[in-house]
DNA sequence: AGCATCGTTTAGTTGTTCTGAAGGCGGGAG
DNA sequence: CTCCCGCCTTCAGAACAACTAAACGATGCT
């Protein structure tokens, strides 16, 4: 084969990016030392150390400062990370999507309480309308990385603002206050929020009734430890309501089923608004994909369908 | 080094992925063909060859279909490219954001007439400001690729819908009637749109009288040619017309700066808007670089301060 | 002080990637 | 029809990049 040194096709993408080492400096970034990610990558230490050496070379930046007892990025390294991490992401996106476009599989990460309350009884709707779709739920309290995993959809709760996907509003969120109809009976409606009368409490660890006497959002992240009957579980709260334990502060689409069928009952009309809502969230360049395309507007028909709050 | 087989750490990228088979990969989909690659990265064609085998057999997925005379992406390949493509980009624009960073230089990339009859004239009091900041600016007509060459920011013309960029809109665009205020006096106002009296015109290929006549946007990629005196440069026109040639349908930025000096008058006070407008363009990542937040400042005051048409 | 930890260096080895030549395959020219 | 050409593939060996092990320097902990 001839070689020329000047015949650069005008497209070439520089053939010269060690790659390698780029995925060796992401490993170090994240674990701030090299040993670590030599063990990570299963190779050793010296390994490691020459790769870096080799990409600061290329690149003439130093991009690790080496103190003694830990490793850190300089500002440089600092200006690279977010641009490998994205590029690598991407590129393990990719391989996803083509093993995902491949089989009929479709695994979705849920909320545990979202998916007990909300998803589940609706689901089956899904699965007999689309046989073909073979679903995987998985409840996870934290988010997916989409690179990292072998998931296609997530539904989410929060303002829709995570970097780099597509996130698409399924339902708004509202707290109220139910117990059974026997409970309201006995105790009379409430006078209004911020007042819980002489109702028993059952409390919730995630939506406490600090919020509700608030009458604000739920913006703090941690409230004060209530005593008295707590669960840590969304759904936990509303089962409890239902058992007749007592006035229960719940999230709407964790109780609104149970309020339909009356076994619940507001015990005011007043719906607390979160400023959070649920979200369905994908990769956005998952969203051709056929299967993801079926779920995802199935479930925005399920969610519009779904009953708001009275109020 | 002790290596067991089950120690991965939970956030450790699957050490095995062929980053250097992926470009392969991209450069072979680029040009349908595994010998230009091959040429293009400056190794064999069996090399590539064998790369793009060990990708196929990592993913278990034939990525081309090799006919006889060419080479065309299976439906799998066609799934992977773009986010090779996207992968690759963003490392590469990895790379010149931190060469950029360690220069002051910032290169621009800017369309030839709007450079002339806009940018140049503004240009200056920039330089004076921030003599610290190196500019280059690069006339072109074509779209800049951020990750194929060092430019940093780009003024583009169009709708503002350019994938995986930044861009903000800059400044909207109006299309007017002016001539020497002579000639304005010998032929008097246009009665309107759709009009335009006795009066000699000077014709632009990009911006046509049938716009005005029709009194419809630019739509239509490409218009009927017009005989007689005919530019294919924007600012050429409003030369023309500013050597009494005729009226010319100009561009209110690149007109603006002669009717606000009296050199050219509106023949009719009608302004026709332009659906595309030119926008401040930029990977979003440069957006944090400190020559790109100063100009991009400037830029946008300087804009805001620019004057609107009449009517 | 002495050991432990961590990154670097060096020299030698391993393993992957590349080359060059040969081969298959089909289309178009003669 | 046959031959040659263009294109990708395969193979064996060569070239090279990447890796390991071991020794080393630097530093902090006890």
């Amino acid at each position: 084969m001839k070689r020329s040194t000047q015949d650069e096709k005008p497209s070439a993408r520089s053939a010269r990016l060690p790659l390698n080492a780029v995925r060796v400096f992401e490993a170090v970034a994240a674990q701030r030392s090299f040993s670590a990610a030599a063990e990570s990558l299963h190779v050793t230490t010296a390994a490691v150390s020459m790769q870096i050496k080799s990409l600061e070379q290329y690149l003439q930046v130093r991009l690790f400062r080496r103190n003694r007892r830990d490793v850190e990025l300089t500002p440089d390294g600092e200006t690279l990370l977010p641009y490998v991490r994205r590029g690598l992401d991407e590129l393990e996106l990719g391989f996803r999507a083509i093993k995902s476009a491949r089989s009929d599989a479709l695994a979705i990460s849920v909320l545990g309480s979202f998916l007990q309350a909300w998803l589940l009884p609706r689901l089956n709707a899904f699965c007999e309308a689309r046989p073909e779709i073979d679903l995987q739920i998985r409840a996870s309290a934290s988010l997916v990385d989409f690179a990292r995993e072998d998931m296609q959809v997530a539904i989410r709760f929060g303002r829709g603002d995570w970097p780099r996907v597509h996130a698409e509003r399924l339902l708004d969120e509202w707290l109220v206050a139910v117990c059974t109809p026997e409970l309201l009976e006995r105790h009379g409606r409430l006078p209004g929020p911020g007042d819980t009368g002489d109702y028993p409490l059952v409390h919730s660890s995630s939506e406490p009734w600090d919020i509700w006497i608030a009458g604000k959002d739920e913006d703090k992240e941690v409230w004060p430890v209530k005593t008295g009957t707590a669960f840590d579980n969304s759904v936990a709260v509303v089962h409890a309501a239902r058992q007749g334990l007592g006035l229960a502060l719940a999230r709407w689409s964790l109780a609104a089923d149970e309020v339909a069928k009356g076994h619940l009952v507001l015990a005011h009309p007043h719906a607390l608004r979160f400023t959070r809502s649920y979200y369905f969230v994908c990769p956005e360049p998952y969203l051709t994909l056929p299967k993801v395309t079926v779920f995802r507007e199935w479930l925005l028909a399920v969610a519009a369908a779904s009953p708001k709050p009275p109020d």
